[in-house]
DNA sequence: AAATTAACTTGTATTTTGCAAGCTAAATGA
DNA sequence: TCATTTAGCTTGCAAAATACAAGTTAATTT
């Protein structure tokens, strides 16, 4: 894994010298937007991750304390990567992206209903999504 | 300059296309958040750019519409780098990039005040800078 | 027991980045 | 006015990152 240089105290150089690359949101979307949790289902997304990069920032993320492993329930062949609650507030930072997007790109239709629905909710899906992957601890 | 290659439809991918990138933003930031807009104003900031990755970088965000070249006012061996309503339409995710990093990395004592008041007014925040940065069409 | 799946690793070609030097037009200073 | 400096780049090359293809190992399925 490539080690990460600081490059400066700006809190936008220093967020981009964790996440400032083309795949580690998309991992993050796909955790977070798209309920994907395994290695393979990361390689599956439509952007076609090459696996030696894609095995790169998982272990990146992972050492920035964005995501973690755990042992999946189903079965000990599959690794389930979670995301921490230090990934889980990127949240409004990918919202904010698919808004500016929706704005200015060409995005699929079901991506202009998100976008919609962000407008007209921006908290309420920040808390219902944040909820749906917050590690549900049995009570007691 | 290189060529753009969309990966998907999905507009975080679409964005990551453009901005994402460690350094893209960080030319964003300089126009809106410091006021820089000269190529040894860009040159200068902390980050230490590369020569020739910002002239590739000023081309390619000119090129997505995100910057334009206007003669500087003060001298023709000068250019201004201005930005355009969908540069300064990315405020709110640099924002949020902000108010991440505040939360969970080690940032400048100035950088922390400034996220206390994005959180204390993130739309007036953004009314003011984009209003500063706006073209002031000469009123008649 | 053989084939398939899941999560990687390795090797190598291609692309991107970083660094140093050089270039041209405009501005400045002596 | 003439030399120097400034501004905005371009070029060449080494180093690093990325992409692509193939291979590995353990677990699971057939």
């Amino acid at each position: 894994m490539k080690i990460i240089r600081k490059r400066s105290d700006c809190p936008v150089s220093s967020a981009l010298d964790i996440i400032g690359d083309k795949w580690s949101l998309l991992v993050i979307r796909d955790i977070m937007l798209s309920g994907k949790n395994t290695y393979n289902g990361f390689l599956g997304s439509e952007e076609k991750i090459a696996t030696n990069i894609l095995a790169d920032r998982l272990a990146m993320l992972e050492y920035a304390g964005i995501l973690r492993k755990e042992r999946h329930p189903q079965s000990k062949a599959k690794i389930l990567y979670r995301i921490s609650k230090k990934g889980i507030d990127l949240l409004p930072v990918l919202l904010e992206l698919i808004l500016w997007s929706d704005k200015y790109l060409p995005i699929s239709a079901q991506a202009r209903q998100f976008a919609r629905e962000i407008r007209k909710d921006k908290e309420g899906i920040i808390k219902l999504i944040s909820g749906s992957l917050k590690n549900k601890k049995k009570r007691r």
